[in-house]
RNA sequence: GCGACUGUAGCUCAGUUGGUUAGAGCGCUGGUUUGUGGUACCGGAGGCCGUGGGUUCGAAACCCAUCAGUCGCCCCA
């Protein structure tokens, strides 16, 4: 038998990473609130059938990066790699689509079978928005500046650059990826044996190549902003003029793809400036998704980011709360350290009840837990009914009598 | 799916060209006249040297496989 162990890729969270994983997602949430977004939670198998047809057959994803486990009943279910295609279920499943506009905002782990590397796990969570309307409401520009004000109410957004681009309808890209395909086979000799293939698969992801010799092919490749309908193209240039309007920067990157097909028309990734192929916050616009799964025509923006990528960025500031360290001298004294105890159960504070052979000990355990007081109950401060409170930071030490206990806290 | 490097106590690592009962620091735990710590001293526990096989009189060290970690590529958040 093997020494006991996690699955590759997936991790145990605990310590300063949990709580830097919270603190990120409290800080979503209550942006979210803000954009008055609603939680949704959608499980996180679905039937594998799911996936494949909103992620599309041919994408990487789907073709080798899927967990798909068999049930009892040899059901086929995927472990959710990403979060929109269950939430598009959902919105079907539920008769969600009387309700429109539906703006939601969702967390949760996904799992990708993937080999583990920098910000890659194979259990990951992401957060994210999806909105669903009609023309009712600027989908695209609304979820951007979520997104912005997420990054920068976490102190980020000046790591990164936002980048977008349209693909176009279905239409529009048909006769683009027809133009594209053309072009790239009169360079065929001059590019990479990854372009080569994509050029059968999908040959718009030649476009974001880092590969040099692609990089020198793509430079006169013909640009999807000249295949765009007249709708799509104002559409791309009201966007934006909005970004602007609000200071949101950003840049045009025409050789943005995503590797979900069930992208159209808008997208965008805010990547690492250091590292542009890094991209922890990104998304698009899904014209045929909820039709795709068998709804009526519903158009749906959103993005997902990567916590623990989020979580690689993010300065935290180490914000405890007061830790209080309650120590009875004797076992005798247990009860009433409990009882000081009780005090603290309705506040900000925290409060735990220690007791060691000697004093020294106790103290030793709070400097450890950076305990911030210690209140001692010994002989002395039962008799007299006043408490030693001993400042472990610098060493004060004061005499309170219960019931200003925490008065002397909450001044302190 | 492809490639590189790594795998010795909870953590960070030593372990000499293969040679007796595998080491250190930190951490943990117990004690040092039993009411004062963060900066003292002494002791203790804890490792089938990732796992399985092979080479050898002998393997933590060499070979193979496998699993895992780190980092690239593909792809993605």
């Amino acid at each position: 038998m093997d020494k006991i162990k996690t699955i590759r890729g997936m991790h145990d969270i605990h310590g300063l990473e949990f709580l830097h994983q919270k603190q990120i997602i409290e800080l979503f949430e209550s942006v979210a609130n803000n954009f008055n977004f609603k939680p949704i939670a959608t499980p996180i198998m679905e039937f594998n059938e799911i996936f494949v047809r909103t992620l599309g057959l041919s994408s990487d994803v789907v073709m080798k990066e899927m967990y798909t486990l068999l049930d009892r009943n040899n059901q086929k279910l995927t472990l959710r790699p990403e979060g929109t295609a269950g939430i598009a279920r959902a919105i079907i499943s539920s008769g969600l689509t009387q309700d429109i506009p539906l703006k939601f905002y969702y967390y949760g782990p996904m799992f990708r079978y993937e080999r583990p590397q920098k910000g890659r796990l194979r259990q990951f969570t992401q957060v994210g928005v999806e909105v669903y309307a009609n023309s009712n409401i600027e989908k695209d520009f609304e979820v951007i500046s979520l997104a912005e004000k997420f990054l920068k109410d976490l102190n980020i957004r000046d790591n990164l650059t936002l980048k977008i681009n349209n693909l176009g309808n279905w239409e529009d890209r048909k006769t683009y990826t027809k133009e594209l395909k053309k072009y790239y086979s009169e360079f065929k000799n001059d590019l990479s044996e990854d372009s080569i293939i994509r050029l059968e698969k999908n040959p718009l992801r030649i476009l974001d190549s880092k590969n040099l010799e692609d990089i020198e092919v793509n430079k006169n490749a013909p640009k999807i902003n000249e295949y765009l309908s007249d709708n799509n193209k104002s559409i791309f240039i009201r966007l934006k003029a909005m970004l602007e309007d609000f200071n949101i920067s950003f840049e045009e990157d025409p050789f943005l793809v995503r590797g979900l097909d069930y992208y159209s028309n808008t997208i965008f990734e805010f990547a690492l400036k250091t590292d542009s192929k890094f991209a922890i916050l990104a998304g698009g616009t899904y014209d045929n998704l909820i039709s795709e799964l068998g709804g009526p025509k519903l158009s749906g923006t959103g993005w997902a980011a990567g916590l623990e990528r989020l979580t690689q960025l993010v300065d935290f500031m180490e914000k405890d709360s007061q830790q209080i360290l309650i120590v009875p001298l004797e076992k005798k004294f247990i009860n009433a350290a409990y009882e000081i105890r009780q005090i603290f159960l309705n506040t900000k504070f925290s409060s735990e009840v220690i007791i060691n052979k000697n004093l020294k000990k106790s103290l030793k355990y709070g400097n450890k837990i950076s305990a911030d007081y210690a209140i001692l109950i010994g002989e002395e401060e039962i008799n007299n009914k006043i408490y030693t409170i001993k400042n472990l930071n610098t060493g004060n030490q004061n005499k309170v009598k219960k019931s200003l206990i925490l008065e002397f806290f909450e001044n302190a």
